[in-house]
RNA sequence: GCACCCAUAGCUCAGCUGGAUAGAGCGCUGCCCUCCGAAGGCAGAGGUCGAUGGUUCGAAUCCAUCUGGGUGCACCA
């Protein structure tokens, strides 16, 4: 349970006991009033925005209705001061007996502290990743993987039912390329001559793809041609990347729910379905385009297509599904595979894209708008480039080149932990520097290292106090925890399950990140004071009922820090080496 | 030309459905530690929040216009 809801909750009554006492006009609206932790520590723990935002429906000065609220405020006894501040804020310390309750709370709940019931068990899809099935995941996928991976955890976390989806692009002319290109391999590992030409893919991926199609099938497709191996390869090619490709994904620990087919789509009506869908609500029909003004491609004409009204749901201009040759579009397989996402009965569809496909955003937001008469809500969100550097140096990539750098090369040389760990210490919207030496690096200015630093602490107290012989199964007096140091941890501690809530309703993991980098700088900070001040020290010798009361805090830091851990994916390490 | 994203300290970036004197890390300055919990700690300097208007009791946050950067713009996915 949130303490600030939970304080808000108490500010709302004494609100309404005004209102019974016609300190305050009845029929006011409460829902802007906030009970937030305020930017300046000095100002008290909590702050309430309640006076100014009632001030003027009231028709009231806004201290005077503070004053009056801090009269009743006061009578609660969690609350051990109430003053009013500035232009009528409500500023609110808590009882220290309040946040040691924090901690009985962490120690008891575990890893469940900080859920929420955000989500109410609704249904939402996450569909990250879903790189075209042609070769190994590169670091450009690795970004959205982990930040899919995250988000779909935080709202497991916060209460959502979710599913994590791949969709396998499968469909397209990329996948003929690919055939071809092992059909090269394949023919290659009979010992023939080949040369990739353009607009095939020369990557050394697929010599074994090509040598194990050899192991199979023999010499069967051999001076056959295309048309008698193209169906067969493609099948066959696509399943080996796939393979691949999940493999990728389980380096990082991640592992999908569903993996959705678009080829699943073609010859089983479900586009035709789709688009019958659209066209029911009038948005299909024939027509031909503007041109795009101010940069016109030199082949452009006119062709009259199947359009889709997308400019009705909030898009630019209307879309083509269909191509003048009767063939659909890529983006009507899309609609039907969103149509299907919103038939399997979604309460909410996240789709996360890399930022170069930002243009594609108002489109797909349009067809699911559409397609579930605006019930289902889609939230697109993009991945910004990933920047790589060795040493401080930028690391370029080519394919030419070879060094082009793949999901592996990252997670083999750093780890999945400090991989994803890493990439969500950046807004997703930001471009990210991801730096191989500094990830690893174990200095304040690395917060992987920072976090993981704090955990391995507490770990280190735990040992030594099972070697001091300490019973930690008996139940903590908390009351001995009461050193400001120790209460700011605590206070922190509180914070936990409201940022959850805020991270869950914005779809932004990142903010996990950075809170437990705070968390571990307050649990640090306190450690350091423990040099100049004894009595801070977790372990304090001859005194077994302080050092087990002062120890449950150090487990409550890293019960917190383990489940955020969690949320981002990231092992937590017992000690540092 | 249009759409979307971004612009905050010297650098890299946070900033809570609009809240008080805008924060962190690095870098910089000063002090502390060289056996007892320092893979460091404490303190300080450093900002017209890209610009200009507007809404509001109150704007880095919302709206409009502009500037600068990124991405994408029919019959490729």
């Amino acid at each position: 349970m949130n303490l600030f809801s939970d304080i808000r909750t108490t500010v709302l009554s004494a609100l309404e006991a005004m209102q019974s006492e016609g300190a305050l006009p009845a029929g006011l609206d409460f829902a802007n009033v906030t009970v937030e932790p305020p930017r300046d520590a000095s100002h008290g723990d909590m702050a309430s925005n309640a006076a100014m935002v009632l001030a003027k429906p009231a028709a009231m000065n806004p201290r005077v209705i503070a004053e009056a609220l801090a009269a009743h405020l006061t009578a609660d006894p969690r609350i051990e001061s109430v003053e009013v501040a500035g232009p009528g804020f409500l500023n609110m310390r808590l009882s220290v007996t309040l946040w040691q309750g924090v901690l009985a709370k962490i120690l008891d709940q575990g890893a469940d502290f900080g859920r929420a019931d955000t989500g109410q068990g609704k249904k939402v899809n996450v569909e990250y990743v879903s790189a075209n099935p042609t070769g190994p995941l590169h670091v450009g996928h690795t970004r959205g993987a982990v930040f899919g991976d995250a988000l779909a955890s935080l709202l497991d976390y916060a209460g959502y039912a979710v599913t994590r989806e791949y969709y396998i692009n499968d469909g397209g002319a990329q996948v003929d390329v690919l055939a071809r290109s092992v059909y090269l391999r394949y023919q290659e590992a009979h010992g023939q001559e080949v040369a990739f030409e353009d607009g095939t893919y020369p990557g050394d991926y697929l010599i074994p793809v090509g040598k194990a199609l050899k192991e199979k099938v023999g010499d069967a497709y051999l001076g056959k041609p295309e048309s008698e191996w193209l169906l067969e390869i493609r099948e066959y090619a696509t399943e080996a990347m796939m393979d691949l490709i999940r493999a990728d994904l389980a380096s990082l620990g991640i592992k999908m729910d569903v993996f959705y087919s678009e080829k699943s789509l073609y010859g089983t009506g479900r586009i035709e379905a789709a688009i019958a869908a659209l066209k029911d609500k009038g948005l299909i029909y024939e027509g031909v385009l503007e041109p795009p003004k101010g940069k016109k491609p030199e082949d452009w004409e006119p062709r009259e297509q199947t359009l889709f009204k997308s400019t009705a749901h909030g898009d630019d201009v209307d879309r083509p599904v269909m191509k003048s040759d009767g063939a659909w579009t890529y983006f009507a397989p899309d609609i039907a595979y969103h149509y299907d996402k919103v038939m399997r009965g979604f309460d909410m569809l996240i789709d996360v894209f890399g930022a170069d496909h930002g243009g594609y955003v108002k489109r797909m937001k349009a067809a699911v708008s559409a397609l579930s008469d605006g019930k289902v809500p889609l939230d697109v969100k993009l991945t910004q480039l990933v920047k790589l550097y060795k040493n401080g140096e930028p690391f370029k990539m080519s394919k030419r080149a070879g060094t082009f750098v793949t999901l592996r090369d990252v997670v083999d040389q750093v780890g999945p932990g400090a991989t994803r760990f890493h990439m969500l210490t950046r807004k997703n919207d930001a471009p990210l520097d991801f730096d191989f030496d500094k990830v690893l690096e174990q200095s304040k200015d690395n917060p992987v290292f920072y976090v993981q630093y704090a955990n391995a602490r507490v770990n280190s107290v735990l040992r030594k106090a099972e070697a001091a012989g300490l019973d930690l199964s008996a139940a903590p007096d908390l009351s001995q925890i009461n050193h400001e140091a120790e209460i700011n941890v605590a206070k922190k501690l509180a914070e936990w399950p409201r940022l959850v809530e805020l991270a869950a309703r914005t779809n932004e993991p990142h903010r996990i990140a950075f809170y437990l980098f705070d968390l571990a700088s307050e649990f640090h900070a306190l450690w350091n004071r423990g040099n100049d001040l004894p009595e801070l020290r977790f372990l304090q010798d001859g005194e077994d009922a302080t050092s087990v009361a002062k120890i449950a805090l150090a487990r409550s830091v890293q019960v917190v820090i383990c489940a955020g851990l969690g949320i981002l994916g990231v092992e937590p390490v017992e000690e540092m080496r």
